[in-house]
DNA sequence: ATTATATATTCTAATATTATTATATACTGG
DNA sequence: CCAGTATATAATAATATTAGAATATATAAT
């Protein structure tokens, strides 16, 4: 069981883990959009932006509504922008560091990347 | 820069995103514990613990110091701890559907999984 | 120096994720 | 019904991540 638990944070984590998907669920955390608003937001091809969504619908992430010709996104757990804003504080502590790892993107580390 | 800063989090949530690597820092924010116990807790291989480690470094989730022959991982941030902490709130809170999506494990969506 | 212990790295095959392109579905207005 | 708009899915090629086996490095003990 408590492997389980911890294939269901480690899934969760993974929906996480795309800037575009940040990207989204940021958006989002600011009131439902429209996934076209969001494809707008983002400047991104339309599939590509579907295809994240997807991903974040799997895992429950965000919700969906249809109206009419459209369909509404929103975060389904305020929990979720918690851990976002979390991160905001985490990258601020650590600026300097993170500066450098986004500056290299390429340290030849093991299995890593 | 903000697109910048959302690869950054990404990437720290990619680190995040692996069973064996939530029970590392799980185990680690009990306190320090040497690459050796790590190992033993997970029941894993050494090789493999390693190099899990050496993706939470790369990330800079954790530190390490050197003892003699051993070497003693912390966790760098204690903000970690608490995301993980409200992943634990997150998953109680859907607690049904969470264990309904660790069943199926395999949900045919276009583009995830 | 030799052997043993603790940890890290390299290589590789299997698997997963991603962006792109093409196509499909669903709803709306005429 | 037909054309147009909004969104989703499928197929695919490029890339990344994973576990496991083999090997390397560093320190300690004899």
């Amino acid at each position: 069981m408590q492997d389980a638990l911890r294939r269901f944070k480690a899934d969760i984590f993974q929906a996480l883990a795309h800037p575009t998907r940040i990207a989204i669920l940021e958006f989002l955390g600011e009131g439902e959009l429209s996934a076209g608003a969001l494809m707008e937001k983002l400047g991104m091809e339309q599939a590509n932006v579907s295809q994240h969504l997807a991903v974040l619908r799997a895992k429950q992430l965000v919700v969906n509504r249809k109206v009419g010709n459209q369909v509404f996104y929103s975060v389904r757990d305020p929990i979720i922008n918690k851990v976002l804003q979390l991160m905001r504080r985490y990258f601020h502590a650590h600026l300097k560091e993170a500066m450098d790892m986004l500056g290299e993107m390429e340290k030849p580390v093991a299995g890593a990347k």
